[in-house]
DNA sequence: CGCCACTTACTAGTAAATTAATAGATGCGT
DNA sequence: ACGCATCTATTAATTTACTAGTAAGTGGCG
């Protein structure tokens, strides 16, 4: 038996809907679907299956405006951001960010100037906490 | 149809797999098995059955020993950090890693003893990188 | 050599994810 | 009010992930 899933992760078609969700805002499914890109393709019927699914499980809510559902996010994307980093640091970084930070400065991925651009976050971050 | 997957990143299981191989280095289905939670209660052959798959995704090799396989990972821990990151940089952060780093540091996740360590890190980069 | 415990290879079954078709409901324009 | 375009809901098909059973192979030891 698999262990039961909790839904607390998105999947990659639903963390692609959220994405278009949190640009727009409030949207039908229509909506959703002109904001994807051209190639995707994707069957009016099938975006609208994501979307019911997503109000499933509880990551949008739903209001009914004339024939059709407006949808709109419940979840935020920075607390899904600060979610799945917290999914990755305990799978991955023995829930240590601090190691997660030093891959990610160790790699190519950071400029110069992204690098500054931490310093000043991490002095406001160290200066003003009084904890 | 859909995409054709890529096997670039690990699934749930198999990320627990290497976690144990990268800590073990070389390992037989036994000696994996052996490494994992009681609870965890896993069929031997459902262990050989993931083992083998990530050799055929190019995760890990095998050599044989007497009766059975060795297995050993050919992607490092820090190798599959990265990628990781990289990706979660993309999907969710709009390839800035400095953002991903700016939502750590602003949760809650982060001690103040953390904190510092990064700013030590930061220094160290920010001093020596010649580039 | 021959047994046999153990190993790998193959197959299968269940669940979740993704996509879309079909069917049923409904609001808007005339 | 009626028709029709459009929407939602249900169902289904396909793929991948996960788990494990069965079968077939092999090495070591008596």
């Amino acid at each position: 038996m698999r262990k039961r899933k909790t839904h607390e992760l998105l999947t990659e078609v639903e963390l692609e809907f959220m994405t278009l969700l949190w640009d727009l805002g409030d949207a039908s499914v229509r909506d959703v679907l002109s904001k994807m890109d051209e190639d995707r393709d994707l069957a009016y019927t099938s975006a609208a299956t994501i979307l019911r699914i997503l109000e499933q499980k509880g990551f949008v809510s739903s209001k009914k405006d004339g024939k059709s559902l407006i949808y709109s996010a419940i979840l935020t994307k920075n607390e899904y951001q600060s979610r799945l980093l917290k999914d990755v640091s305990a799978k991955l970084f023995d829930n240590t960010p601090a190691a997660l930070v030093a891959t990610l400065v160790n790699d190519d991925h950071l400029t110069q100037d992204a690098l500054e651009e931490l310093r000043v976050l991490l002095g406001r971050k160290l200066g003003d906490d009084s904890g």
